[in-house]
DNA sequence: ATCGAAATTTTTCAATTGCTTAAGCTTAAA
DNA sequence: TTTAAGCTTAAGCAATTGAAAAATTTCGAT
């Protein structure tokens, strides 16, 4: 997708050589259906494997296996780890920003209460739907590198603050309070899914079941939107 | 600690022979102090780095660095990369039971209502205290390994069959009820501590601050007190 | 003091890592 | 049909990995 194709066989640094030989050559070509499906499997393949292990804890080589496509395709589609890391993270969060972003302009006239209902549910829904992504953010989290930099910076902020203003239309949250609010929202809507393989073993049910999950929303939500002390809705 | 110094250099295998040379042996001696100290400080550097990188994602090598000791201290007070988890994970689970035993037994004869209300209030605190514990958690609950399997029969479910006890004598929460409750109640008191440097990034505050705590404490006990649907308790 | 075990230090080794190179093979534009 | 770009395959590299072995130092019971 974001993939420069432009390489013979000659590496990165031949890029400005090439562009200038660009301006002369005639031939132009599409990528290639076949191209496509391989850069597929790898992505699928990148995003479980970065989310259950970490990126450390992931090896190109694993992730060639899982995809099942040869050795050193991700090097030729994917020009490092890092860019591989990248991709498998823009898919997700793209995923989650399309989302929020139709959910905004769906509830964007219902009264605020309820707007703030619908995002709560559609939420969790998605968290269920998509359990990578929180363990992906889950991994970087942790430790304040360049990478979650860039996911905080391209991704969460944007979400979080829209969410901040949502909320705190609907419901009487002290602008300081709002972080509880949040990560008990976060923290309330992803970690059984998260979690789900421990959920497993330890309660012998498996929370992605869609009764489950409709459970689950109904309890959320309610949670989430007692106001806290007693009082309901501002 | 629960080391076999009782090893020359031949390897496990030769732990039978060592055995029956015992029976022979006039000399015994016990653990050096120095020996405790390379322990400790492994031990430590261990689970800061499991809890962030996941296992697969932490080298020997880099442990005995943040130790500060020498190369090849892991492999000769603990056998092996597997023995290292175990003992970093037993140290901070152990933890947590201690905690847990002397809170059932300190706050035994409680009202039911009052004493779920300081079991979440201690556990909020713990959790801020110890986030290594519920990072190490997550890094396991996403995969069914053996890990998992044993985290979970040997400090997980003893510990949430008690809660469940606990919390379902002073709410009213059904049978099927309470693995949403109890998963709630995990992400409610963990992630914000799991993902401190995120929330540090993305709101500016430091959330392991005392008067945070206190505040995250408040709300949490009022958010999983506050029954569901309006109710209050049993 | 001194002998031997415990603990540390230093090397070594095979396997795995990320990444590059060099061929070969497909495919689509000319 | 030609032909070069796009794609795949395979081999190889230096660095890092977990583990073991060997060499050396420290320490306590005799």
């Amino acid at each position: 997708m974001a993939q420069k194709p432009t390489k013979t066989r000659a590496s990165a640094k031949a890029q400005i050589e090439s562009k200038i030989k660009a301006a002369a050559r005639p031939r132009q070509r599409a990528v290639q259906e076949r191209a496509e499906i391989t850069i597929e499997k790898i992505r699928v393949a990148a995003i479980r494997l970065f989310a259950e292990r970490g990126y450390d804890g992931t090896s190109i080589r694993e992730v060639e296996n899982v995809a099942g496509v040869n050795r050193g395709l991700v090097n030729y589609h994917f020009d490092n780890k890092e860019a591989l890391w990248k991709a498998a993270l823009d898919q997700v969060f793209g995923l989650l920003e399309t989302h929020t972003k139709d959910r905004a302009e769906l509830y964007r006239d219902l009264p605020p209460k309820e707007r703030i209902a619908y995002v709560i549910r559609s939420q969790v829904r998605f968290n269920a739907a998509h359990p990578e992504l929180n363990q992906l953010m889950m991994q970087e989290a942790k430790s304040d590198t360049p990478r979650l930099h860039y996911i905080v910076d391209t991704y969460v902020r944007p979400i979080m603050e829209w969410l901040q203003h949502t909320a705190m239309e609907a419901l009487p949250i002290e602008q300081d309070e709002f972080l509880y609010w949040y990560y008990m929202f976060l923290g309330s809507s992803t970690t059984v899914y998260s979690m789900a393989p421990e959920s497993k073993l330890l309660f012998g049910v498996d929370v992605m079941e869609e009764k489950m999950i409709d459970r689950h929303v109904a309890l959320t939500t309610e949670f989430l939107l007692t106001r806290i002390g007693g009082e309901t809705a501002k």
